[in-house]
DNA sequence: CGGCTACTTGATGATGCTCAAGCGGAGTGG
DNA sequence: CCACTCCGCTTGAGCATCATCAAGTAGCCG
């Protein structure tokens, strides 16, 4: 096993941990890689373990019913997830799934709950980015329950449009997921964003090129999020 | 200032503290008392203090667009909030209000920084706090995201819902709070809250008498909830 | 080229939001 | 003690919207 490879330098929660005490905490993780699509972690799992991602990503999914999915979260390199079962919740309650070649570091609970009674540091980043997780589930829930379903989608759209690199006023959204993720981000489903994007193509306010969506006039856009 | 009214011996966050230390926590507290609906702390509030309720408990809103409201949570005596303004979160987004006659003892940031990382116990609670919230808020992300508004209402009255002290098979919701109220949580209108109390009880499956609702079939309504 | 997956588009029916009108109980002032 | 009024609850009609179903198209990979 390639030591150079598992380190938790680049994790940004023990980023005030110091060198040599962060060797120790690496050489105490269960380090596993996954492939895409493969799931890392699944609901009513009992092993409580915390898990840092080195490289890769991971998205957190819940399942309502049996057949709708939300996704909650996506978690990036240099982040954790399993924090909360492993802090307090009684049980698993989401899946994990990697997004693409993902390596992580499992930490066991109890090697976990010692390291930030040892690191108050630690417990402070951690209640920082818990904090952070809350304020924007607060905006979202706050979203969900007013908004629309078709509101929902021009705002997350909106979310993942950035200016358009080569000058002109449009903002581009490039690639553009996949319909069904973004009906699992916003809650609706797989058609109601084909018939929001339509519209939007219809009224010019948007071009559908290939994989991209180019988003000529993003101020009516917004307006018609109601936001 | 009567001292022996201004303890915080019963906030849970801290009861991993020696009494000794309490009383001084208690002493650098400005102790601060509220009238139903007073306004605790408001939007863009810059403050970034930490309130622990001794007494009474308060609502926390949040105001999308102009005009529609939405409860976020509702804390209660022993427990404590302004936490994620004061560990992280940029700015105060939301509204807090007192529910009834309320006390509370507001900490300034930086004395609750240099307290957690005094008392490690004290983050770690926090952090299980913090964590039960996250899991709260996963769960109504998810069921908002999922369920229409009718079974949105369904699902909250069923949360109220306690089964009939006097016996029989009946569940009671008892006061019945306003519709608004209602409508807050589930993220609908007054009307729809009105209208789904209306239909269930023309199917007979609850009955109206005067501020409290009988529910006579709970698995039938569990059924229509969807979930 | 065939087969698959994802996207597009439309029709339909159910549902929830808006508007509107009426009702009932609690509190107020005479 | 009685009107009066206000607020919250109830109910309904009309209309826009969204989920469901369905069929057809585009793009991709073997």
């Amino acid at each position: 096993m390639n030591i150079s490879k598992h380190s938790l330098a680049k994790v940004k929660l023990l980023s005030d941990v110091a060198p040599e005490s962060l060797e120790e905490l690496s050489n105490n993780c269960r380090w596993r890689e996954f492939k895409t699509d493969e799931v890392v972690l699944d609901r009513n799992n009992v092993s409580r373990e915390v898990y840092f991602i080195t490289d890769g990503s991971v998205r957190v999914m819940n399942f309502i019913g049996k057949d709708r999915e939300v996704t909650l979260a996506e978690i990036k390199k240099g982040a954790h997830f399993g924090e909360l079962a492993a802090i307090g919740s009684p049980e698993r309650t989401a899946r994990v799934v990697a997004l693409e070649k993902t390596i992580v570091a499992a930490m066991s609970r109890d090697y976990f709950i010692s390291m930030l009674l040892k690191f108050p540091e630690v417990s402070l980043r951690l209640l920082r980015d818990l904090a952070y997780v809350i304020s924007s589930m607060n905006e979202r829930v706050a979203t969900l329950s007013v908004t629309a379903p078709r509101q929902r989608v021009y705002l997350e759209l909106l979310r993942l449009a950035v200016p358009d690199p080569r000058g002109r006023g449009d903002w581009v959204i490039e690639p553009l997921p996949k319909h069904d993720e973004l009906a699992a981000w916003a809650g609706v489903d797989v058609e109601e964003v084909a018939h929001a994007i339509g519209k939007l193509a219809r009224e010019k306010v948007l071009e559908r090129q290939n994989r991209t969506l180019v988003i000529h006039d993003r101020a009516k856009m917004h307006e018609m999020s109601g936001m």
